[in-house]
Formats: C-alpha cells, structure tokens, sequence
DNA sequence: AAAGTGTTGTTGCAAATGCAACAGAAAGGG
DNA sequence: CCCTTTCTGTTGCATTTGCAACAACACTTT
C-alpha cells in the first residue's frame, strides 16, 4: 500500500506528500515476524504486513489488544493506555511502517502550509473515529444480558447499511468473542430470539424485526 | 471557573489568550434549565454550570450518556456517536459556554502563532485520554464476571494511585452503575471476596491484596 | 483420499447473576 | 430538629450464563 492512500493524507497531493516525507523526517523502516516495535513519541503508519498491540498481563501473560493490517495507524494519540510501559508492538507478518515524530505534527511552521493543517484534520478525524468506535463498544456492552447486547449490536449494523436486512462482517465465533459472552449461549439465545420472531438468520445474512 | 484554567489552554499566558479570543472569534453565552445546545462543528466548554449529552433511544427515551460540570469540553472531536443527529445537549444547571469552532483550530494562519500550536497538542492530548478513558472501560466491561471486572477496575485503582491502598471516587452505587452489573449481586461478590483474604473494605477505602 | 483446522449447532449441569423487596445507616435540606 | 433522599447490606428465587463435551460441516493442506 502507498503511504499517500492513507486516510492521514486524505486531500493530499502526490507532491505535498514528498516535500512533507523530508519536512517531517519520516521514516521507514521494516520488521520481520515476531520482531518488536518501538511506541513512544511517534506515529506509525503500517504500509504493508501486520502488527499486534499488547498488553502484559499483571500475571505476566501478553494479551492481544488490537491486531492491525496495512494502513493501520498506531503509536502515540492512539495507544490504549495511559502507561505505555507495558504495552508491546509485536510485528506478526513481516511489515513496512513508516515513522512520523509528533513534534513535526503539532508543531507551527512559518509556511503556514496547507497540507500541514490537513493533517492535523485527519489526525483529528481519525481520533474522533476512535472515540466513536470505542463509544459504540461500550454501549454495547453495557448492556447486562446476551439478548440485550445482541440487539443492541443489530441495531447498530442495521443503521449503519441502512436496512433491517444486513450481513455480518464476522463469523458468530468472532461475534461472541467481540461481545465478550460465551459462544455456545449466544446460539441458544439466538435460537430463542428466531422462536420469537425477533429476527431471522440465514447464514451472516439476518434481518432484524425488534 | 477561569477559561485560562481549562486544560485546553494549558501552557498559554493571560495576554496570549485575550489575543486567540478574537483571532478565534470565541463566543460566551449562558443558559438556563433545560435548555439545549448546539452541538455541531463546534467545541463547547463549560465555564460554570452543568450540562448533560444525551441520546434520544430506538424506544423513543433520551437516555443520558455523559454528565459534566464545570471545566468539561464537549461538542466536536468528543460526541461519542458518529451520528449526532439522535445527539442532545441540554443544561442541567444554569451555565456559562465558550464556544469556538472547529475551524479555528484546524487551520494554519501565517502567524505561526506559539498558542495555536500548543491549543492543537492540547486538545490531541485530551483526545488521547478520552481514547484511553474509553480503552480502560471496555477491559473492565470484557471480563464476565462481577469478580474479574471488580479485580480489573481495583487493580487500575490500585495502580493509579499508586499503593494498594486507594479510595474509591465513588459510591458503591455509582461503582455498580459503573461496571454495569446489579449492585446487590456485588455486595454480594465483595462479600465472598473479604471472605477469602481477596481484600479489605472500610468505607471507600480498599486495600487489594490480589 | 486423508488429515487437519475452524465454524456452527446442541445439550446437561452447576454456578453466577439479576431482580424484587425490605430495613437500617448516613447524609443533606428546610 | 425532623423529614427526605441516598447509600448500604441482606435474602430468596427464577433465570441466565458459562463451561465442557460432542457432532456435523465446510474448507484447506498434504
């Protein structure tokens, strides 16, 4: 993938991106599997491979956080916790990841440039969607039972395409774990919920009647 | 409450303040019970009063998602859904609002002006605590029972502040409340938990031993 | 074809949880 | 001071949930 089709540079000319590369001292870098990441004080933007953040347990287990393919932003302004001291950037594919200093992001230059404020707009569009994303997931789970966290996760979905017909962009294992409930109670409650005439699956095809 | 003293303008003199509010064409203005607020394309911060940010439900009820008194920064960059359209502002306690819009702060004027550069690393600072603020709810919400998610929340605590020794900065209502489960059930849970030498309780404060 | 891997559906059972209801303690307001 | 509200602790009970285990199926790899 091309740096200049990351969402970061959305409105951004080929020929701004390569005065910015120099203007903020980017660099790139590449790492293969199982190789670890440094965090603090920058910006990484994954061009190809994938990474995993994680988190050492207090029982000294690591615990996967997020897992990120080409195009994934992590690092500073995006890192989950307030102390990054135990958080780990592990690289799982072999990967190119380019580095961006904070200091060049937020800092004033005097040319005033306007591919310098676009960032920080993307920058700030791009957090704003993390907030977002985060919001919803706690909605979600905020909810006490498996019913009311599924529906409440339909709903979403079906807003979001705009119809009460949509498709899953999971396997229900993957639902269950992102819901954090147990996979095995989520079908019978799903079997119930269909008894009931509240929904219809077919496949990851459901449409939603409640 | 003083608009130098919010955290957005940390780090920003007297006179370089009076200079921003017009250059960013603050506007002040006050509000009474019940009424609502405008919330796009603008940051608001609350100068003295309540407000709260609500959404109005699929059932037709406003459900409300955040509370914020004194000193609390909302609107733009910090509504938590990417619709606002089912998003309401409305003041709790009559309050003073200092609204500046978006605009302002994304864009590059050829001044190259300390303030503006330091108003953007603060507000990307706020962001990343409500990023991690959120990050830190979703792990506690993980867990699935009462136990884990009571441990996970008291270990944060407990590392907060630094000793296994803390105080909680809620009731034991709100606490419940706060992790979403019922709260005679964890009276319950923290009682089995004393029992077996998990912790210690008095009051609000704790002492973690796990 | 065979073996391996991951997904989905099912069930029994023990344990955890929510719910409702009640009562005393603590805190705050007039 | 009394009155009201909120917080806290308790219990019984029905329901939900997680867990473990198994089977069928699709898909990939060897």
């Amino acid at each position: 993938m091309i740096l200049l089709e990351n969402p970061l540079f959305a409105g951004i000319s080929a020929s701004e991106l390569s005065q910015m590369e120099d203007c903020f001292q980017m660099e790139r870098k590449t790492y293969r599997e199982k190789e670890e990441l440094p965090i603090g004080g920058k910006i990484g933007i994954l061009l190809s491979g994938c990474i995993s953040l994680n988190r050492l347990d207090i029982d000294g287990n690591l615990s996967m956080l997020e897992y990120m393919t080409e195009g994934g932003i992590f690092g500073a302004f995006f890192s989950l916790f307030a102390d990054t001291s135990d958080l780990m950037v592990i690289c799982e594919k072999a990967c190119t990841v380019v580095f961006i200093d904070t200091f060049h992001i937020t800092k004033r230059c005097h040319n005033a440039c306007h591919h310098h404020t676009v960032v920080v707009e993307n920058l700030l569009q791009l957090m704003t969607e993390k907030v977002q994303q985060l919001s919803e997931k706690v909605e979600i789970l905020s909810h006490r039972s498996i019913r009311e966290k599924l529906l409440c996760y339909f709903r979403m979905q079906s807003g979001k395409q705009g119809s009460v017909h949509f498709e899953l962009p999971f396997s229900f294992s993957a639902l269950a774990s992102y819901l954090c409930v147990d996979r095995s109670a989520m079908t019978r409650e799903l079997r119930k919920m269909k008894a009931e005439g509240l929904l219809e699956v077919n496949g990851r095809n459901i449409c939603l009647y409640a």
